[in-house]
Parts: C-alpha cells; sequence; structure tokens
DNA sequence: TCAGATGGTAAGTAAGCACTCACTTTTTAA
DNA sequence: TTAAAAAGTGAGTGCTTACTTACCATCTGA
C-alpha cells in the first residue's frame, strides 16, 4: 500500500478510537493494529500520538470550509420563508450528525480535553452560525415579521433544541427509548415551537398575560 | 485527621479532578496528592480506582433523590401558570448548573466513558423530568391551553435550549463572548420562545401561512 | 544489476501507571 | 501504663505506555 493511503488510514482509525475512547483512553498500539500495520509504522508517519490529533484538526478544517450555513438554506432566505430556513438548517445539521456520530463525541472529547480542535470549530463554525442566523433573525424583526428579542437568544434557543436533540440520539439515549423521532419531524415540531411557541393563540382578545414590567 | 473524612475528601479531590480530566486522564497520584496524601493511603480507603469512581456515583445519588423537579415547581403547578412553571424549572437547572460545574463536565465524561454514573442519572433523574413536564404539558393540553403537540418533543426542546446555554456557558464559552445574559434573563426569554414563538402574532386575520398539509 | 528509495517490522527502552508491602507514628481505651 | 487499633508512609513490583532502533523485503529507474 502507497504511503499517502496508509497515512489516511491510519488518521481515520485513529479518529475512531478517539472519537470512542478519547485521546488518553486510546493507544498508540490499539491505532496500529485497527490500521493494521506495527506502532514503528505509525510513528513514522505520525512523529507524535499528539501529531496525530492535529493531523484530524487539519483533516477536518477543510471539510468545515464548505460547511458554509449560509449555502444550505440560502433560497429560503432570499425568500424570507422562515419556516425553511430553520427547518431546512435544523434538519441538515440533525443529518450531518447522524451520519457522522464520531464527529461530535470527538468535538466533545476535545472541548472537554480543552483541545485545540474544540476552539477551532467554535471559531470556524458555530461563530459563523449565529453570525448567519442572529443576522437573518434581525432582517425579520426589521421586516416586523419577529418578536423583539435578542437574536442571539434565538440562536441558542434553536441551536439548543437541535443540538441536544442530536447529543440525545447518539450519546445518551442511543436507543431512543425516551423519544423516536425522524430528522424530519424533529426539524418541523422544533421550528414550529421557535415560531409559534405552544400557546394556543386565542387572537387578540387574549387573557392579558404578558405581564412584561 | 480521621478516617471518615479524609475519606471524604479523597472522594472529593477525586471528583474535582475526574470532572477536569476525566477518568483515564487522572492518576492515583495526583489524586493523592491533592487530597495530601500518600498513594498507600489513598488504596487504604479504595481498594481500586474503579472504586472511586463507583464511590462518587453512591455520594451523588443520594443527593439527587431529593433533586425532585415536580417540588420545586410544585406551587405553579397548582396555580397551572405555565410561564412561572417553566422558567422555574429553567432557572432552577440554570443555578444547579452554574453553583457546580463540575458536576455537568463529571457527567459528560462518563457518558462519553460510557460509565454507569451517565446512566444512572439518566435513569434516576432525566427520566422524571420528561415524565414530570411531560405530564404537566399533557394536562395543559387537555386543558385546551395549549397546541396539540407530543408534549415529549416541548420537554426535550425546552430541556434543549437550558441544557445547551449551560453547556455553553461552561464548556464550550466559559468567557460568554457569544452570549452573556444572567441566568434570570436567559429562563425568561426561554420560556417565552417556548410559550409564544417569536413570530408575531397577528391576530387571526393571519397572513394564512401554516401550509401544514 | 544494483543503489537507493519505499513500506514494513520485531524487539527493544525509559518513563509512568495502578497497586502492594513492610514498616512507623499517633490515638484510643482498659 | 500499655497494647492494640487506626492513620500514615517510602520504596518498591510488574505491567503498560509512547516512542526508538536496527533491521528486512520489495520495488524502481539508470
Amino acid at each position: 500500500m502507497t504511503g499517502k493511503n496508509r497515512k489516511l488510514q491510519i488518521l481515520r482509525e485513529a479518529m475512531s478510537l478517539f472519537s470512542q475512547r478519547g485521546f488518553q483512553g486510546t493507544t498508540t498500539k490499539e491505532i496500529a493494529a485497527a490500521a493494521g500495520v506495527s506502532e514503528a509504522m505509525l510513528f513514522k508517519h505520525f512523529a507524535t500520538k499528539q501529531e496525530l490529533y492535529s493531523a484530524i484538526l487539519d483533516h477536518k478544517a477543510c471539510l468545515h470550509d464548505e460547511m458554509d450555513p449560509s449555502q444550505v438554506v440560502a433560497e429560503a432566505v432570499a425568500r424570507k420563508d422562515d419556516r425553511a430556513v430553520f427547518e431546512g438548517l435544523g434538519l441538515h445539521a440533525l443529518e450531518q450528525h447522524e451520519c457522522d456520530p464520531e464527529f461530535q463525541r470527538l468535538l466533545l472529547h476535545s472541548a472537554l480535553e480543552e483541545h485545540e480542535l474544540a476552539r477551532m470549530f467554535w471559531e470556524k463554525f458555530v461563530l459563523r452560525v449565529y453570525h448567519f442566523l442572529g443576522g437573518y433573525i434581525r432582517g425579520r424583526q426589521r421586516d416586523g415579521a419577529f418578536i423583539d428579542v435578542e437574536p442571539k437568544i434565538v440562536v441558542r434557543a434553536f441551536i439548543g433544541m437541535i443540538v441536544h436533540h442530536s447529543l440525545n440520539n447518539n450519546l445518551w439515549d442511543r436507543d431512543r427509548r425516551l423519544l423516536r423521532i425522524s430528522n424530519q419531524k424533529a426539524a418541523r415540531e422544533f421550528t414550529n415551537i421557535l415560531l409559534h411557541g405552544i400557546e394556543k393563540h386565542l387572537g387578540p382578545s387574549h387573557k392579558g398575560k404578558r405581564k412584561e414590567k
């Protein structure tokens, strides 16, 4: 097998094992065995175990440059179709998480271990999502379509529903004992809640709640 | 120092270190040093490192028997004050997380490492919250106060906002670069969103959205 | 045909790990 | 007062870890 390919294979196995057991919990012996080579070979490609972790970062970084949230729902944004914007973004995220659950685990491990990967993801991805979605919400507030809440709070609320749901699905409750719904339904219902809330709208002759001081 | 006290002290230091670095990432030497004793002393109190982890479980388990979600907002539930129920529960959770951030980290580590602690927390706490809050929502739906959504989905949405916000605050964005709001405000705003959504309610003469098929 | 690049390994090494043992000091209580 | 129990430790033990060394086998192109 060629050097390039072997290197990639080692990297993939390392990512898989790191995501399962964390950085400290994974031994170079295990990684080498999983990749079907000797430890010596592994250390020919990556001088240290740390370097393997950094390589993951490089490998994933390029992946996330294309992962631009604004692209996913560009058309819905243009049409100002709020439902399509939130539902589209939510569904996209849920499916991303579902088809690559390893990455979510890897991120969590790296956040707990305060690894660079977590910071990178934050800077390169999370900030951008907040900026993009926050901007959209601000625009719709100017249109008079949304109530006057700090957009960041709305973003946090929506991302919270989505991410928490994913985290439940592939960390806490993998066999879906508590809630088993399709990604489509989840995205639709969360969007519903975000846009309409759960109280029945009784028209303007409301029972005069909203005791906002 | 008496045996009981020393044992407790070792346990506390162990919890603190496990929450920072995980089970695998913490050495018995470090724990002993933090507790100000020799490793030999540590192993007199806990036969193995694993036993230390289990002891944490026992130590925290009793703590969470009193931590009954229904107690926190019992009075609001009786009054059917939806806002007070959700806001009260949310605020309680946020403050719990803020005053004991170690526990959240510990839980995450144990979930990733598939430790018993995570399963225990799930069974003893998460299930109960879902049951309690789900029941309340179902009741309010029967009252005609809430729209007809699967209550579990609403619970997941709300818990998602709260937990994700806490996770941001003490894992991803500890210096609150992205969003810095008080727990009160967070609980209030999330509750607002859950109950009312973010679209402006234009009364019944609505622009005929809701294209639900 | 053969030098050197390439892909690969068995067998180390030193440090670190969980855990033990033989032993000393302090406290307790009869 | 004293003996036993309790609190405590220094110096290991054997195993595992990240990483190295010295070496083998198979291509490749001049």
